[in-house]
DNA sequence: CCATTAAATGTTATGTTATAACATAACTTA
DNA sequence: TAAGTTATGTTATAACATAACATTTAATGG
């Protein structure tokens, strides 16, 4: 079993917990941002999409699949670069209370990594002690230069 | 001296510290800004400042007075909503090292806090292990509802 | 003070990202 | 199998942002 095949039963079994449908659409979705090595703009997911399963698809098509997949978890939004990219935890169960996303302006790779646990928690305060309530995980988007590209 | 009046002294002091140039149009831009009871898009600042300033105006116009003004930490961008506001921070002179945004979904207001010390040096621990770089203060858009709301 | 360069602004056009609205089809459940 | 719900197809357009080049204004050095 491929790694991407891994992945997509993980998510899957995912959807079947949470009585919502993995439809050949979001499917396939979700396998061209696993096939991808780095995050891509919904326009670039439309024209894979249009290439590899359905030449006559519009943008509604690609975007509602990404909804889908970003609300469930399985795939992320990169808000400051409008960018889209499959989930890298979705197989191991670590629980997802805050991702830090690495981006690279000089080679455009992301890396994805769990907030400390710490960290989390005095955020939570932070926010908690204003009031102010929130569902949602928090997504920190960091820009700068990776590894690699710093030796060069 | 009223408070925009005070908030606008200090960015000019700010800019001159910095040898950068507050120029009629970026300051009327920065009072836009501070005039909003929240956050606002560049298009909505456009109309603005037609308004009020100059009624032929374009969208660069405003889009290089925004840039200018989030370079300078004087404004910031908030990428999940496409919307600018005023630093919140610029009279005080505690460093900006990590900002968290707390956004109403429901009215729409935000709230800026300082990110608690120990919660920055953990981030920055983490980022350097991974061999990454960066210039940037992170900046953390948290969603959800705000205090008045959960009230009502 | 004037020439040169650099920085900022004016202006036109267009590129990119995202969604509204409504029609149709496919699933779900009783 | 009818009724309700969820997903998809399709057209059009809204919202956000920048490229490119002309012009003006400010800064700098002789």
């Amino acid at each position: 079993m491929s790694r991407t095949d891994r992945i997509l039963a993980s998510a899957e079994q995912h959807c079947r917990e949470q009585g919502v449908r993995m439809t050949p659409q979001r499917r396939q979705v979700m396998m061209l941002l696993l096939t991808q090595s780095g995050p891509q703009s919904a326009y670039q997911l439309l024209d894979q999409f249009k290439t590899q399963y359905q030449s006559n698809a519009q943008p509604p098509t690609i975007y509602r699949a990404l909804d889908f997949l970003v609300q469930q978890g399985l795939a992320h939004r990169l808000s400051s670069t409008n960018q889209y990219l499959a989930c890298d935890h979705i197989t191991c169960h670590h629980g997802h209370q805050g991702t830090v996303f690495l981006l690279c302006d000089d080679c455009g790779a992301v890396q994805e990594t769990p907030m400390a646990g710490s960290a989390i928690s005095e955020l939570q305060q932070s926010i908690n002690s204003l009031g102010f309530v929130t569902q949602q995980n928090p997504l920190l988007e960091v820009h700068g230069r990776c590894a690699n590209c710093n030796v060069h």
